[in-house]
RNA sequence: GCCUGGGUAGCUCAGCUGGCAGAGCAGCUCAUUCGUAAUGAGCAGGUCAGGGGUUCGAAUCCCCUCCCAGGCUCCA
């Protein structure tokens, strides 16, 4: 018998028997590799262990604990939750299974409009666990479409997948067909799927999984379309990395603004006022003084002027604007005054700075001409779609709007990208990435030219940033395309902040000009950014990036002082009066309760740092600090120099925690 | 908007197949005066989300509405 010759990854040649498959030369390498071995790369293209190799392949051996090994058997626990639920539920209509971040999900029609409860998650977990002790072998079978549509001719699911395929359709269905043939992966006599696979040889190989939630989703995600019931699932190579993801939800679970906000006492969203609505209290008041006042800053040193503009209209402005036309779905109704007349909350505040701009005219002198404001719009979100802070009905964005000639586009996106990156690091967010978000298909206003030119200046300048960028198609607002910036949090959650938007369309519409150096009237750019995105959402991704355990500077209160007895009052009313006239937030708390107690509630509340004084501190000018995150507290600190190291956490946007290196 | 699951005191929750609405924490009052994560006692607190229905009787069963959670769609 001949041989042949692969290349494994690391360039080396190995020799294999003709007709080898990837298995066998998993177990040629290694016994440790055979049995890790999930699935193979072969020539780049992912397959089933039991391919056979040919000569000159290049093969790679997928193992668990790897982005593809993981995708390889979370898709195979797709299959077998399948299974379980069509073993349950005899007739269950299946549709789409693929592997997602973190787990899988399949969609589901049951018998008689059946649907799951969270109960059913149980049932189903546990005839998962018992196919899989089957061990229940992964076969690849391969079909023409008609063999493929007889197949599975009682699936109306997969006989649409097959014949969009069939008909050059539904090529998004990647992973349940490949293309040229159907190919479908068989467990057992009477139950086989749809797959394009690869999967991995065995269920034995699975089993470090937990199903979450049952969930409706439409069939191939289009809202007119039928609601399938559909299970998510998280997957792993083992009990370990499953034990730290879920240790992971529970940790997203903790920092969640919403429970923070209400233990915190930072803001609510009353039930009388109605969905997406929100309160900011006292203390998250202050917080949003806080990064308000700070932006504020900011933006007065990078030359930008302060405007300010109603909150309703009449609908003149957002039919000239467009948004009638492109935005009317996420609108509030009009109010109808003054017999007939159409007023409308603004859900944006672009067209009220282009007014701002033709108030008079303007010379080349004046650009750029950058307007400032802190601007509440009012969305009509879907009653399903409001969450927390982070999809409001009504938020207030760091809006701004920046007019400019075409020349000057550029400089100033580079210029703008960097005032951005630099302000979120002063909010302790350093870790970023960029989107870039073109033309929305069949939604945008303007000529090809305009977001030929828009799309490629923005992609220049990201480019020009050095950040890694991603693209998003078609994901640009309806006058301009966009660059995002994404910021990644203390968990490495991603979130969109920024969003920096290119426009040619509304000047155009508001008819806005300026005059150049020659004497022409000209047509300016605009420039739409939002850096917070929305103050409230900002200050949710905060809460969460904290956990509640905001830096000294933005913390609603940062220092409790504590008498140990009440004839220490006269003391704690000197120090507390000493550190409000250094510009502190200070709290007192008088001692009816003992001093444990008190410090336990403070520690609760997140406070940075709890001072206690008592005879020594009286007789020596000192104070004890407590700092968050601590156990072991400083006695005997001469008050001055705390206010001191204070003031410099402070200016430096530093926290208790910074200052340990914890 | 759609699917699933929820809504009992400010918060977390108990309350069984329909039969007197409860606990802990928080709050208030009084006592306690204490050196680093919960002092004690007492008091108050509810249209069981709202409305309708079934029933001798509804927090509990049925219907409608509102609100919340997780998804889908959409999106800052």
């Amino acid at each position: 018998m001949s041989n042949i010759t692969v290349q494994l990854p690391d360039g080396s040649l190995r020799e294999v028997p003709t007709g080898a498959t990837a298995a066998d030369l998993a177990v040629a390498i290694g016994r440790r590799l055979a049995g890790d071995a999930l699935a193979a790369r072969v020539n780049g293209i992912l397959c089933d262990l039991g391919t056979p190799l040919s000569d000159g392949d290049t093969v790679s051996i997928v193992t668990p604990a790897s982005d593809e090994g993981r995708d390889v058997l979370r898709h195979s626990t797709a299959h077998v939750m399948a299974q379980a639920v069509v073993r349950l539920w005899p007739g269950a209509q299946f549709a789409i299974g693929p592997a997602i971040t973190d787990g899988f999900y399949y969609d589901f029609r049951l018998p008689n409009d059946a649907r799951f409860s969270d109960d059913d998650l149980e049932r189903i977990e546990s005839e998962m666990r018992t196919i899989i002790a089957e061990n229940q072998p992964f076969q690849r079978e391969e079909h023409t479409y008609d063999e493929g549509l007889a197949l599975f001719a009682d699936q109306p699911f997969k006989v649409e997948i097959i014949s969009g395929v069939r008909d050059g359709r539904g090529g998004d269905d990647e992973s349940e067909v490949s293309g040229s043939l159907v190919t479908s992966y068989r467990n057992t006599d009477s139950f086989r799927d749809l797959c394009r696979g690869p999967h991995v040889p065995a269920t034995g190989r699975l089993g470090h999984f937990k199903l979450m939630r049952v969930a409706g989703a439409y069939w191939r995600g289009d809202e007119h379309r039928e609601q399938l019931q559909r299970v998510y699932g998280t997957a792993w190579e083992s009990a370990e990395a499953l034990a730290t993801h879920l240790e992971f939800l529970e940790e997203a679970a903790r920092r969640d603004h919403r429970i923070l906000g209400r233990e915190l006492d930072l803001f609510s969203f009353p039930a009388e006022l109605g969905p997406g609505l929100s309160v900011f209290h006292p203390r998250g008041g202050t917080v949003r003084r806080v990064i308000e006042e700070y932006s504020r800053s900011r933006h007065v040193a990078a030359d930008y002027e302060f405007v300010y503009s109603p909150h309703i209209t009449k609908s003149v402005l957002f039919e000239t604007s467009g948004h009638l036309d492109w935005f009317s779905e996420d609108m509030y109704p009009p109010m109808e005054l003054d017999e007939g007349q159409a007023y409308y909350l603004k859900p944006m505040n672009c067209p009220f700075h282009v007014l701002i701009f033709k108030a008079r005219q303007r010379s080349f002198r004046e650009l750029p001409l950058r307007l400032f404001e802190f601007g509440s719009v009012y969305r009509y979100e879907k009653s399903g779609a409001v969450h927390g802070l982070t999809r409001v009905r009504g938020m207030t964005q760091d809006d701004a709007h920046i007019f400019c000639t075409r020349s000057q586009m550029r400089d100033e996106l580079a210029n703008l990208l960097t005032f951005v990156l630099d302000l979120l690091r002063d909010f302790g967010l350093d870790d970023f990435y960029l989107e870039l978000s073109t033309r929305p298909e069949g939604k945008a206003v303007g000529s090809d030219e305009d977001w030929q030119v828009a799309e490629a200046t923005l992609a220049d300048v990201a480019r020009a940033a050095g950040i890694e960028t991603v693209r998003d198609e078609g994901g640009g607002a309806f006058y301009g395309p966009k660059i995002s910036v994404q910021a990644r949090d203390a968990i490495g959650r991603t979130h969109q902040l920024s969003t920096i938007q290119l426009d040619f369309q509304l000047p155009a519409r508001f008819d806005a000009e300026y005059v150049s150096s020659d004497n022409h009237r000209e047509r300016p750019v605009m420039i739409h950014r939002a850096l917070f995105g929305s103050v409230e959402r900002f200050i949710a991704i905060l809460v969460e990036h904290y956990a509640g355990n905001f830096p000294t500077w933005m913390a609603p209160e940062q220092v409790r002082v504590l008498g140990v007895r009440d004839d220490h009052d006269e003391y704690v009313d000197k120090v507390r009066r000493r550190l409000r006239a250094a510009g502190l937030r200070v709290v007192v708390e008088t001692a009816n309760e003992p001093l444990g107690a008190r410090i336990r509630r403070a520690k609760v509340e997140k406070v940075p740092y709890i001072l206690v004084v008592g005879d020594s501190d009286v007789a020596e000018g000192t104070v004890g600090v407590n700092s968050r995150g601590s156990d072991t507290p400083e006695r005997g600190v001469d008050l001055d120099e705390f206010i001191s190291r204070l003031g410099d956490e402070i200016a430096s946007h530093g926290s208790p925690e910074r200052r340990r290196g914890t």
